[in-house]
DNA sequence: GAGTGGTCTAGACCACTTC
DNA sequence: AAGTGGTCTAGACCACTCT
């Protein structure tokens, strides 16, 4: 664990256990420096992780200031989407829910203008098309559509989209996703939704478009998962100055 | 303009300008510490910040690699929520959206427990009440209801909520809004919410729900927006190392 | 004026990837 | 082995708030 990390988890602890309480102003950066035997750079790198997930404000000339408590993990399987990137399975499982997945479809197939611009790939490239349906505690919640370019993820068979596609990619192939972008909106449901889902037709659906990346900064997916809307539930902070967010 | 603002926006604009490619490899933190004359601890601090906007990635001993194009500010008047943080009015006007407010009631009410607890206040600490629906481009857009306590805004009238609130805070109270949670969830309308957005009871309804603070830590609103699903739409990007996330 | 956080440096040293 | 980014420092100096 790096200096900075054990600062971060050391007053984020802190204000956990009330040692530190909300509303009150945390010890300057020189005591925290010294209390840490760490330069104060090291302090302000590990405060500012705490201002970016919500837990502190930092104002130049006052001080620090506790804003909340951290929240508790809830994986109330709300954040299924978010979770997927983190590696669905192993997260919701320790989390002692049941998932499963069916597989609806899977197939290879050229991709068009747009999906090759969402991939940032040539046109006509192949990728693999792949529809399932996750079932969480015997209840149908999401369908995902997921595009991969075989050239990025080359070896993936039907077995690994019945289980983790993200346990293939990161544990056989041994590539690292960075990171992914985002974007919310809300459908109805038409009737194949609603077949998969088990739901009445034109039921609302929070559909999550996603488009993920790998270390080396290459896109490898893009999909679209569709959540039944009452079991969508997504957090988030936002921070004014550094235009920095957190997710808890 | 700070000295890592400056790197911020020059490599930023060179990745919009194409004079850095997506998928290309920006040069190393040493080369550009020398072009800008600075650091190198400054250089990262800059290419820090465009990690968390999710245009770049940066793997430690191979290098930093454009992942995507900054994405033009796209006002589709569908983040309403978020530009409402931002000071809705003004940025929506410059967008050339023509905002209004209607108010629906402006009260003042003893916290019950649970508000009292968003707030981080006392139980029964006066808290306005604020109702209004905004209205964008002629069309009912959102129900935003919000508390507020009286403690911490003084002096608030109707005419400012038949405005803008947050320039009040801001601008006459001097006041400055830090950060906020935020939660987002999918509720249907009730007989209420159809009047009020000229909808069908039972339309989707995207329910977003925050906490705001100044940068003193302290709590100052907590309200619950309602969105007309149709025109919502959020967009945010994850980055899985630092657990950061930008806003685009 | 005393106290706070923010910026910036020049350089040491380390961890990792790539060839 | 060479080249990359990451951590960390000790300190200078600046900007701001508070009372």
């Amino acid at each position: 664990m790096t200096k900075y990390e054990h600062v971060y988890h050391d007053v984020k602890d802190g204000i956990k256990q009330h040692r530190y309480k909300i509303g009150e102003q945390l010890p300057d950066g020189k005591t925290l420096a010294a209390n840490y035997s760490c330069s104060e750079m090291t302090v302000k790198r590990a405060l500012d992780m705490l201002v970016d997930e919500g837990l502190i404000a930092r104002k130049r000339g006052a001080g620090t200031f506790v804003k909340r408590l951290p929240r508790e993990m809830n994986f109330s399987h709300g954040s299924a989407s978010f979770s997927h990137l983190l590696g669905t399975a192993a997260n919701l499982e320790t989390a002692g829910v049941k998932l499963t997945t069916k597989l609806i479809s899977f197939e290879v197939i050229p991709a068009d203008t747009s999906l090759a611009s969402s991939l940032n790939i040539e046109s006509d490239e192949l990728v693999y098309k792949i529809k399932r349906v996750r079932i969480i505690d015997n209840k149908p919640t999401t369908i995902e559509e997921t595009f991969m370019p075989i050239s990025r993820i080359p070896g993936l068979k039907k077995q690994h989209a019945e289980q983790s596609i993200y346990s293939y990619i990161e544990g056989i192939l041994g590539l690292k996703i960075h990171s992914a972008t985002l974007s919310l909106s809300v459908r109805k449901a038409d009737h194949e939704d609603a077949k998969l889902l088990a739901i009445p037709v034109q039921e609302p659906l929070v559909v999550v478009s996603q488009v993920v990346y790998l270390d080396n900064g290459k896109t490898f997916e893009f999909a679209n998962i569709k959540h039944i809307s009452e079991s969508f539930n997504f957090t988030t902070h936002y921070v004014r100055e550094n235009r920095k967010v957190g997710v808890v």
